[in-house]
DNA sequence: AAACTGTTCAACCGCGTCCTC
DNA sequence: CGAGGACGCGGTTGAACAGTT
């Protein structure tokens, strides 16, 4: 009850007033306090005054300055570092989203669409799965454009968003699940290409040629060039997943169309994203946390 | 020109996962 | 092995802007 009430304070708040009225923060920290303490962790911003909302050009400035010197991570220690009043998860989502250098700005072109609808009936909603095959994009403009644009195209369509099926047979189905190698019926346009390797799914015919070879599409990782050769490919997990089928590098191990079931790779390892250079047919994957190490 | 409504997207929040001690 | 810290993800919010009345 209290931390509703709290909670409703800081609702009628905006975050100009919370960042610029100390006695506000206070209110904020506390009820932070509070539900830090229910869930057995501190927040990374409840003991000191941080800036909230929209970033100035100093901030920006300030973040990227040390980001160049002192390299990405240690989101904890960076505000204080860089001179910044803002939480490290603040930072981290600043530079990733916006001020990374090697983000693509602009409208995203037709294939980074149909990329993106095929991820999404694969995967659902993991944008950043997604965001991994789509270089310079991140999950927060790909989560915001599949919002504003794409979910209401494939409506006006008459496709379901969630299941990519089309709307007046939803009602006949009965699981409805995101992770699912379950093939789409063709009740929107997907190109050829894409039409003929879901055929090929369904035909269960042995593993998919590489789809990009066809479309030559770079569907490589999407972390910046650099830190790609900062921290190059292990050499057995290369060789361990080249051995795989196009399904599991989409990520459907065990699926029914894996054909490469008798190599075993550490499923535990839930951060392992996999990508498909198609210029030189060579998998690309890491650890996000690899790399800051 | 003002008021209202709709859209976009940067930023925030809560929580899950991984790692270290 | 469990606790706590750090990081990352997905859902949500709300300010700014655009379009309409």
């Amino acid at each position: 009850m209290l931390i509703i009430s709290l909670s409703k304070v800081n609702d009628n708040l905006n975050n100009q007033q919370i960042s610029e009225r100390p006695t506000y923060v206070l209110i904020n920290n506390f009820t932070h306090l509070i539900v830090s303490k229910r869930m057995g962790r501190s927040l990374c911003c409840e003991t000191v005054h941080t800036n909230k909302g929209s970033w100035t050009k100093e901030e920006d400035q300030k973040l990227v300055a040390y980001i160049r010197v002192h390299g990405e991570g240690c989101w904890r220690s960076l505000p204080k570092a860089a001179g910044l009043l803002r939480c490290g998860k603040s930072c981290r989502l600043r530079w990733i989203n916006y001020l990374r250098p090697d983000l693509k700005r602009g409208n995203f072109s037709v294939d980074e669409i149909e990329i993106i609808i095929k991820l999404h009936n694969l995967f659902g909603n993991k944008w950043s799965l997604i965001a991994g095959r789509l270089p310079g994009r991140t999950d927060n403009e790909i989560k915001n454009y599949w919002n504003t644009h794409i979910k209401r195209k494939l409506l006006s369509k008459g496709v379901d968003p969630s299941t990519h099926m089309p709307l007046d047979k939803k009602k006949h189905t009965t699981t409805t699940t995101t992770t699912t190698t379950t093939l789409p019926k063709k009740s929107y346009e997907l190109s050829s290409v894409w039409q003929a390797q879901f055929a090929s799914l369904a035909a269960g015919s042995s593993c998919f040629k590489s789809v990009d070879e066809e479309l030559n599409l770079d569907l490589s990782i999407s972390p910046p060039v650099k830190q790609q050769q900062k921290y190059p490919v292990k050499k057995e997990m290369h060789n361990e997943m080249s051995e795989l089928c196009f399904s599991c590098r989409l990520g459907l191990r065990n699926s029914k169309e894996c054909r490469c079931k008798n190599i075993t790779v550490d499923d535990t390892k839930k951060n392992l994203i996999i990508g498909y250079n198609s210029s030189s047919s060579t998998l690309l994957h890491y650890r996000s946390r690899d790399m800051n190490a």
